[in-house]
DNA sequence: TGGCCCGATTAAAACGTATCAATCACAATG
DNA sequence: CATTGTGATTGATACGTTTTAATCGGGCCA
């Protein structure tokens, strides 16, 4: 009573264990008179198969792992949505891992991984160490990367073209008439700031600029906080420029906060994009341009990419796939 | 070489797997130089115990269940947060179900949940429905309610009390001078909704004031872009309130656009308070009045109750906390 | 020296499912 | 009628761990 198995369902209705097994997992190969039986035993006895005697048998699992690096940031939910809903139409369950960008987290969850035998994990990894997936592939264990370029091309990877979502911001504002251009970034390491402002670089000499032009302005942290002492840095300046691009959305917020307080005009003094399009940033007082990128459909491709790996490891072909990002104008910008 | 098992590791430390289960269970009952070995043959041959025959054999997981309904949303990401930190640290795994409002999903997660043989569930229920709750503790899955007051005194809740966050808003409200009071909302069906519409009453009639002069505009999503649609229903009106209490930070964020571009200044036309404390409530051009909760600390504590009802069921108490949230003042109210 | 006890270790039996070879019923074929 | 073929079902086994009772090897006491 307490756990009602596959052969109280088999002896309900009439069969052998096997044949339930059947009719849950190749219910094709079973005569359909024997399949309503043992469905209607099934549900009368409201039997729920054991997913750990399951996966110990056949070797696998019905779970995917999703580590990634900041489950605060509106991108990673929004990618983390995608993630479950195609896991959950393919019947796939998800685990989620949260490194908050420390190395020992990510390792830790990469354990709970293995120690779940998942089928597959969906990681954004937080440095370049490829060794640690290379340990991953060895326990049979499907990996694909997001929002990150494949290292090596025996692996499926899923990410966004910083490059040129940095030029289509620049060239947005250069094409608004800009002169002087700033740069608000986070950290060097982080390589989506350094593949946007390559990006801004090319946009910048496509327009027979000097690249060198850019004043970057680098911070220690990607949030609203960071953004708006950016702006004081710049306030502090000689000269305001007459652009700023951000390397996400929660710096320009910041940053349209600290312009718009010290009495800067957004957009006729200084104009202002960010990154990421989050839904806050088309809700502020000043809506702000911004490039968006496919986020939910990231981690839904992602996802589906690991599952076919998974479920037809034969023909399986491993891909890189790289969307490209879309320029979105609202007020902040000439 | 694909799997190392249990078996290889007790041939290399010259053990029987009896008592390598022993150091990976209950190392204290182990001799110490028999253990110092085992340790070495798992480090030596990258063993990782296999979650599901563990499972199998214990007839218990190390994961937990979670449910929650909108996954975008910062409140239940914070949430989430909370609950994969404390899990980790007590050695579980989570597995994330979002909802999305949806009953039919919500069913289909606990279905998940059931199937993996969580632990437990962390749940805050779309809809008031008793019994498939009761239907998990049936199988022996511990559930704690997450945001949503107890049912019966027979299990664990944790929430935040709404009634008095609302008093605190309006309460703060009044305390600044404000006459008439809007209050703008989400579906009636909601119960935070109404516990703070409640207490919004109650400051009222605290102050000797008649509740009923409290204007309600409901909208159907609780999104930042009904925040706006709500500010040009307010806009339409003859008169405008002196002071308007959102239900949550996102329909406040909207508000504000929606006053600030129609040129009424905040606070000085009308004071502004929202509820969630939301990261985006202090990074707004005009910062935000608001209701902290402690969501984070939410999610912690709905897992130490979960997880201590696990690990001892006989000495387990079941509780209901509620938490009192924190006005935070700042630039958009009087 | 013989008997006992105690801590450390082992051997064996489960847990619930998937899988595969074997069996069965029965119809079609020669 | 004997044979073959086919599709449906069965029985037995193995997956990797935990757990219990049994065993072992000494040290201690009488």
């Amino acid at each position: 009573m307490a756990t009602v198995s596959i052969k109280d369902v088999a002896a309900r209705a009439g069969v052998s264990p096997g044949t339930v097994s059947n009719v849950l997992n190749r219910p094709e190969k079973v005569a359909g008179g024997t399949r309503v039986r043992v469905e209607a035993a099934i549900r009368e006895l409201g039997f729920v198969r054991h997913g750990s005697a399951s996966t110990l048998r056949a070797g696998h699992s019905r779970t995917i792992g999703l580590s990634v690096i900041d489950i605060g940031n509106p991108f990673f939910t929004d990618v983390a949505a995608g993630v479950e809903d195609m896991a959950s139409e393919r019947g796939y369950a998800v685990i989620l891992g949260n490194s908050s960008g420390s190395r020992l987290k990510e390792e830790r969850n990469l354990l709970v991984f293995a120690e779940q035998r998942v089928r597959g994990v969906l990681i954004t990894p937080s440095d370049e160490d490829p060794g640690r997936l290379e340990r991953l592939r060895e326990r049979d264990i499907a990996v694909v990367l997001v929002d990150h370029p494949a290292e090596r091309s025996s692996q499926c990877a899923v990410a966004v073209n910083d490059v040129t979502g940095g030029a289509m911001a620049v060239g947005h504002l250069l094409r608004g008439g800009a002169g002087r251009i700033g740069y608000v970034t986070g950290p060097a390491a982080i390589r989506q700031c350094q593949d946007r402002r390559r990006g801004a670089e090319q946009a910048l000499a496509a327009a027979g600029r000097d690249p060198a032009e850019l004043r970057e302005i680098a911070m220690p942290a990607m949030t609203a906080k960071a953004g708006q002492q950016a702006a004081e840095k710049l306030l502090a300046d000689d000269a305001l420029p007459d652009a700023v691009f951000c390397a996400n959305d929660l710096l320009a917020l910041g940053m349209l906060r600290g312009l718009l307080q010290a009495g800067v005009r957004v957009p006729d003094d200084v104009s202002l994009i960010g990154y990421d399009d989050i839904d806050f940033a088309s809700a502020s007082t000043v809506s702000l341009s911004s490039i968006r990128q496919p986020t939910y459909q990231l981690g839904r491709v992602a996802t589906e990419l690991l599952l076919d790996e998974c479920d037809n490891p034969d023909t399986h072909a491993h891909q890189q796939i790289m969307f490209q990002p879309d320029l979105v104008v609202r007020e902040s910008t000439r």
